[in-house]
DNA sequence: CTTCTTTGCTACTGTATTAGTAGCATCTGT
DNA sequence: ACAGATGCTACTAATACAGTAGCAAAGAAG
């Protein structure tokens, strides 16, 4: 199975196999973040800018490039909008909140 | 609530609350590939390398250092382990594999 | 005990990525 | 027509990462 990312510059690493693809693509400054925040609905690119924490507009337009050729975002009438795979991969990552409160915890109680 | 990563750089952005604070942490190029790789078993310095496709060692070094005091990674007898905590992640991490399929299915019907 | 590997790193240099700011073209409301 | 708001692009500076070399320590081999 082969499968970089698309018409992206895929940092070698990937390896052929999808998941690495993943990793390669999530692993980049702000990408599971823009997904993230896109889970609640559509918005504009600067709503998106200010829902980032103020990221700066030249990175965060690198990053939507990048999931929109990945089919994981998309641009509608009211802005930038999850697709169903990127609405899907939201949902395989959304035990992550739960995971990263226990965290947290456990975090809290080693210092 | 308040946590960011101790002891961390935290490059900002996580505005305080544990699923931002994974964002941070998972975005840096090699993190996720390293907790996966680790899934195995324990591995060595040198091995975990490899298996990383080559990264370099003192990026290496340097995602270990926060993967241990994010208590994510441990040193054992035998090289470098997730701890329970990394096992935890990686659990629920663990549909991504799944997912990454359709993607990459979903990909090549797109081009 | 000496020598040869292997291992786990550190140091250093060059390249790539990201941050940060400024500003322009287009659209929207008044 | 004018004043904002919006979606970017361009540019520079700072940071992160890649790539290579090599060293100290631990073990194996003779």
């Amino acid at each position: 199975m082969t499968t970089p990312l698309p018409g992206q510059p895929s940092r070698g690493s990937t390896s052929g196999q999808p998941i690495m693809a993943v990793f390669d693509l999530l692993g980049r400054r702000w990408s599971m973040r823009i997904l993230w925040e896109l889970r609640g609905g559509p918005n504009s690119f600067r709503a998106l800018q200010e829902a980032c924490g103020g990221v700066s507009p030249s990175v965060l337009n690198t990053r939507l490039k990048e999931l929109r050729t990945s089919v994981l975002v998309e641009t509608q009438d009211d802005g930038y909008a999850l697709t169903p795979l990127g609405e899907q991969l939201m949902q395989t990552l959304d035990p992550l909140r739960g995971w990263s409160k226990d965290w947290a915890i456990a975090l809290s109680k080693n210092k």
